[in-house]
DNA sequence: CTTGACCTTGTAGTTACTACAAGGTGCATA
DNA sequence: TATGCACCTTGTAGTAACTACAAGGTCAAG
């Protein structure tokens, strides 16, 4: 598939696609003739992961981390070990706030129902968690 | 309190307390004789709330809508609504994510445990969830 | 009464895109 | 055959959200 359709289906503009493969964080893939870049399925994967991690707050630098362990099959397992822990330490924080964000929220949707408006404590909710 | 108080407090930086200011997200607050910025609590809470929400890779533009929710006491019910629903399935949708990427870090945690290196699918945990 | 840690404003650099310009490719349609 | 038209190429420049640095003012301690 040629750029603007990896584009489409990911929702990644193809300047995004094409700073992607200059910052090396997906690889080159071969040309047609016409010397357009021919992508298939694994990079589609590949481009969705990087975005939804970009949204989800992690560093290009985080991603590219991420992306190694997924690549380097075959490396040391105490290597593997120590990164996606401080990876998933990372995560369940991220978790953790996002659930008291959501609670917030939700009690305030839920005191909207019964026209009480209630004052807004989301504020509170992100205030108190860990250190990101 | 003063600026570089503020800033070891909550971990930004002075100069990004003085960007938000610009950028109208955080209130001007009183100056000292030497004209200072005197910051107290609230502040303190407010920025700790900025900061942890763009981590989780919320916009500005997302973050001053949050904070308008929590300004603005008295505005209509429905428009506190349909904003809280809004924003709780943005969060929803982070936390979806983030649960994907954790059980597969902790996968990957355990197959290195028992020296099982096992191939690594932290690409396909996130590729597959909702759209961003 | 000066040293040093702090503050002020302003400008310029960084990261991660995003848009646009100038031109080549290839398929359909007149 | 040609001539749109949508698509692709590279390259450069602009944006958002910081981040760093310069040039200078403030003030408590020695």
């Amino acid at each position: 598939m040629r750029i603007g359709q990896l584009a489409r289906i990911t929702g990644v503009k193809s300047e995004t696609i094409r700073f992607y493969e200059r910052e090396g964080i997906l690889a080159a893939p071969p040309r047609t003739r016409a010397n357009y870049r021919d992508y298939g399925p694994a990079e589609e994967a590949r481009l969705n992961f990087i975005r939804r991690a970009r949204d989800l707050g992690f560093s290009m630098a985080r991603i590219r981390e991420l992306l190694d362990l997924s690549d380097d099959a075959d490396r040391s397992c105490a290597g593997i070990d120590a990164l996606a822990r401080s990876h998933l330490g990372e995560v369940e924080r991220k978790i953790a706030s996002l659930e008291a964000l959501r609670t917030e929220l939700g009690r305030m949707i839920a005191a909207c129902e019964q026209d009480t408006v209630g004052d807004c404590r989301i504020i509170d909710a992100l205030a108190g968690t860990a250190e990101p």
